[in-house]
DNA sequence: AACTATTTATAAGA
DNA sequence: TTCTTATAAATAGTT
């Protein structure tokens, strides 16, 4: 994995053993960790470099794992040490985040249209049928907000109209509600000609199903 | 490393995370000696399967790497300060990505149509937006598959074409190549179809050069 | 501490 | 399971 062959002996030069080393052991921590994500597996990794420094991953409290290692072995039991497993269990927990994260971060982009290249024609698909849907919903709620608007503007108007008269009105403060109205019905104007626009799209209604049930995973497109 | 991403997931298929499993253990027990023997490192490493299936691998005996492991450990415990600093900093990190992830989280909602309610009208507006441009994004990039598919078709007929006029071929295998054709040339009328289809769209191509950074891999059907 | 040419690991398929 | 193969990932050597 890399340019030139690797001779599996004790590397002399230094720096470069250094070098390796701490290449090698970030991948070897990754891979420890990967292995026990993937396969449900226990996994605990000790290191010591050779100058004695300690690194170490477990999927679980290593001590729990060395106990039943020990058991496993020596059928025996005992010993009820354990100091230090928080900040590890923590450790574990930290990276299963990041991978969630980095998981999400990849849906995300496909959802902004980026990184479609690598999707499937089936990805694509699926991709394709949840923006219809949430296209639908996102007017669904944009009409919802119109409407919401004009109940007030009209709501307003009435509560002018009624201290209008309450305050024996004149002339030019009728033209000026006149005036209010129409904007009022421009609005709702506005607001039908998107109804209509909404109600060309294919009637996604009967499918918005499929879209209450997803708490179900949303890496199908990765 | 191997076809298709990985996805950092618990394999969900019995088979299929046996399988990984196995392999994945191998190379980790071979990378760990590896990592020994090219570094002069000390290592331990245990491995349970999920099905609780003991596997080892350790460089030296690995009661003693266990017990300088505990000295470590138990040493390091005294020094207190700088850990308790490390681990104070690493929550921190933790948080950190937490409140990322969630707000991330909340977005990616969003964009399945989910918790729709709170948002704003403009919220709603730039969020259609976005769903409109990646769902011709989305569909764009289906043609380019269906079309890629139709050349893959339209080559493998002329190849078959060929052959048969080498082999002086009888009237019965001509008309199979006829149904043959017939056949894929239904599949270029739908994909005709589609791009009718597409090209209803509002014109996106201007807006779509961000997400050119062709890798054009092509990956596999279904 | 990046980069990149290569080797190595491995996912999917047989 | 084991073999093969295409591809992703790790990393040796370099800057």
């Amino acid at each position: 994995m890399g340019r030139g062959r690797v001779v599996l002996e004790r590397i002399e030069n230094k720096i470069n053993r250094q070098v390796t080393f701490s290449k090698r052991r970030s991948g070897l921590l990754k891979k420890a960790f990967e292995l026990s994500v993937l396969c449900d597996a226990e996994v605990g990794l000790i290191i010591f470099s050779s100058r004695g420094k300690l690194f170490q991953y477990s999927s679980t409290d290593i001590t729990k794992i060395i106990e039943r290692y020990r058991q496993c072995r020596y059928s025996k039991s005992h010993t009820g040490d354990s100091l230090e497993h928080d900040s590890q269990s923590a450790y574990h927990e930290f990276l299963k985040l990041r991978a969630k994260y980095e998981s999400l971060e990849r849906t995300q982009r496909h959802f902004q249209g980026e990184d479609l290249e690598p999707l499937s024609f089936k990805d694509l698909q699926s991709l394709e049928k949840q923006l219809d849907i949430t296209l639908a919903l996102t007017r669904q709620h944009q009409t919802k907000k119109l409407m919401a608007r004009a109940d007030e503007l009209r709501e307003k108007e009435k509560d002018e109209f009624s201290s209008l008269i309450l305050d024996n009105n004149n002339y030019i403060q009728m033209h000026a509600t006149q005036v209010d109205q129409f904007e009022s019905e421009t609005a709702l104007n506005t607001w039908f000609q998107h109804q209509e626009v909404v109600s060309k799209e294919k009637a996604i209604d009967t499918r918005t199903e499929h879209s209450q049930s997803s708490h179900n995973k949303n890496n199908g497109w990765l």
